[in-house]
DNA sequence: ATAAAATAAATTGCGCACAATCTAATTGGC
DNA sequence: GCCAATTAGATTGTGCGCAATTTATTTTAT
């Protein structure tokens, strides 16, 4: 018991091991996602999207009328994650989800007047964020680039 | 429809705007740690572990005996998520949960010999993930920096 | 000594993420 | 023209992540 307690007070392993937390990238940018989801809980709680809806609603604001596999591809998401916020934000009444004309198998996914005028409220949210991150720009666009490439490098 | 058209095609907002998906440095954090939490997958099958538990198998490998609230501010996890997962674990037979013997409302998790024994199974795990990455070891650590320094910023 | 406050963990409920499977529509080859 | 292969999306089931609430125990103040 005594050279259990050695060990773990000491913390051996760290010196020798990869396998401790506090040396893990990958739990550190885990970690950061997840605390990330939680910042902007209360901002997006006031537009009543949660983030991963929140996301989908950017990219229609750009791309109205955007398929969901082209949304997809833009947001690394499958239909099984699509496919039911879709059915919420529909149930919303911030967009309605429209089979294609010439190909039937198509969903086509168009803002309302109400999910359209959402986004001159999300205008505030970027900025809001990135003050509360409190880093420098320069360094908030060298992680963005490297998540972009860690994100590109892990496909298949 | 035709200028409709144009705007879509011109992507004029990604111009004037902060809400395009591609600017937003916290979906890019957020696309990383789904794509790395994808890439461990294949993996930690073979160690019969999903990523969370393979994080709290890690703590407890050096940290043998800890409770829930320490695990819980190491893992920036909270019980709703720790006490299901342990369960789990305990059913794979990896660790046992007893009560504090000095204190009844902790829980203390101890590895078992098996949960102990998987360590050096997952031994390969952190250099192979590090291949994967395909990323310098000066720019990793310096993403590590940037989200440890994050995940700080963000808290409450 | 006892009631109130604080603390640790468990429970409930919702919304992702994703693997695996299924359905329906379209395309390509012959 | 027809059948096999492909494609788009939907469905099912599991495991997080977390807010909100609850239960049980311990601490503190009186």
């Amino acid at each position: 018991m005594a050279s259990n307690t050695l060990k773990q007070d000491t913390n051996m392993a760290s010196d020798t091991s990869d396998l401790v937390i506090e040396k893990q990238v990958c739990f550190s940018l885990y970690s950061a996602a997840n605390a990330i989801i939680r910042a902007y809980r209360p901002m997006l709680n006031a537009l009543d999207l949660t983030y991963p809806q929140y996301l989908v609603m950017i990219v229609l604001w750009s791309h109205d009328g955007i398929n969901v596999k082209s949304l997809g591809t833009k947001l690394h998401l499958d239909s099984g994650t699509l496919t039911p916020l879709l059915k919420r934000l529909e149930n919303k009444q911030l967009l309605v989800r429209r089979r294609g004309l010439e190909d039937e198998r198509v969903r086509e996914i168009f803002l309302t007047a109400q999910g359209a005028q959402l986004k001159s409220l999300a205008e505030a949210v970027p900025n809001e964020m990135l003050c509360k991150s409190k880093l420098p720009i320069e360094e908030l666009l060298s992680l963005k680039e490297s998540c972009d490439k860690m994100c590109d490098n892990l496909q298949e």
